[in-house]
This record gives C-alpha cells, structure tokens and sequence, in this order.
DNA sequence: CGGATAGTGAAGTCATAACTTGACTGTTTG
DNA sequence: CAAACAGTCAAGTTATGACTTCACTATCCG
C-alpha cells in the first residue's frame, strides 16, 4: 500500500541520505561534492541519489561530465502531509475526549 | 548526529510501523487487536511497537495482562517540522533566484 | 483449581541495503 | 595526445532488521 510514501520514508530513514537533502537544501552540488564532506565514495553517494530521486525528492542533471543535484521543489510535502494528517486526526480525537469529559463534570 | 530523528525517520521508514501509527491514529488498542489485521505475530507487533515508544511515537501502559498502546500527542511533529524546514528553506533560495532573474530583465 | 488468554524473552532465519573495490567510459585540459 | 578528472557498472562483503518459533510468565474467568 502507498509504495511511493514506503520508499519516501525509507529513504529519508538513512542518516547518510538525510545529510545529503540538508547539504542539497543550501544549493546545488555535484556528486563527488557531496561526497567530499561524508568520508564516503561516489559510488555510493550516486547510489543514495539514485534512490532520492527514485522517490521524487532530488533531480540531477548529467552537464559534461560532472552530474548536479538539486532538491525537487514539493519532494517533501508528502511526508509533512503524512505527519500532519496524523496529528490532527489525533488532536481531533483527544479534542472530542476532552468535551465528553467536560460534559460529565 | 541528531540520533532522534535517526530513529524517527527509520522506524517509519517500515510499512507495517506506518500501519501501526495509522491504525492508532483511531484510537488506542491492544497488542494482539494491533497484530489482527496486520498478518503478522503479537511478538512482531510488539517489537514494532517497542522501537515506537523509543523514538516517542507511541506510549504503551499494561494494566493486568494486557498492554495498550496510544500514540504521543506531539511525536510526529520533529517529521513535519524537518520536512517543512527544509522545504522553505529552499523555497527561500528559489525566490531569491527569481528575484535576481527579474532583476536582470 | 484449571484452562484459556495476553503478552514476553531468547534464539535463530533470511532478505535487504549500505557500503566497498576495481575495472571501465566519457570529458576536460595542459 | 596523454594525463587527470567525474562519474558509472557489476560484483562482492557485511551488518542490520523484520520476522518466526517455542518455551515461559502472569492474569482472568468459569
């Protein structure tokens, strides 16, 4: 069920690809400037791109030889979504519970 | 580096974990009614539901021999304010990007 | 009491996923 | 052209994590 928020959770779930989106949240970088600041190969940095951007949250573009990465704009909002939907439906709930509690007094 | 959302992120990285939140989003409920629909066994359930209380999702109390679980008002909110920082935050560099193409018309 | 019910604990299995290495393809530049 | 550079591909390694089973404890109820 919802494989897309499946890979979107599991992806951001890696504490390496999440240091990736922050680093893409200031601009732009190409895959072995991403790379430099992790301790890690370019090998797997391209590997965590590919599954980033697999669940639509970074594009890249191939220019010459040096492949960029960016943020996609709205990449995130299903998880904001996610999170939020959850809580009001919780708030929802505990607001009717505090009511009947009230009425009871 | 920020072990909390490390945490946070990968446990709901797990489908069933999601499942488990959704359902509790309606209510609190019991360990075995949790692993009812789920396909899966109480003791998976409630492995699931002990890293869920790690991260501060969900709570558990047992009162005589059975355990319920609710989840935590605010655990979902570090999610929805990472995403929503890191969104305007981008947002932020894009405007000032157009602003500066403008600029230049 | 005795049998069902609800959950726990320890161990083991199995798949996946995060890396690495090493060989390779293109691209830039001196 | 040759050497350095940026990235890619295909394997292989290793750790972790999502399960299961089975034996066990504690509680409820007729």
């Amino acid at each position: 069920m919802t494989p897309d928020l499946d890979r979107l959770f599991q992806a951001l779930g890696d504490p390496t690809r999440r240091a990736i989106v922050d680093r893409l949240a200031e601009g732009p970088a190409s895959v072995s400037r991403l790379a430099e600041p992790l301790g890690i190969t370019v090998t797997a940095v391209a590997q965590h791109l590919h599954v980033l951007a697999q669940c639509g949250v970074v594009q890249t573009e191939k220019v010459g030889r040096v492949r960029t990465a960016s943020l996609v704009p709205d990449g995130l909002v299903p998880v904001e979504r996610w999170a939020r939907d959850r809580r009001s439906m919780l708030e929802k709930r505990l607001d009717r519970l505090a009511e009947i509690l009230g009425e009871s007094r």
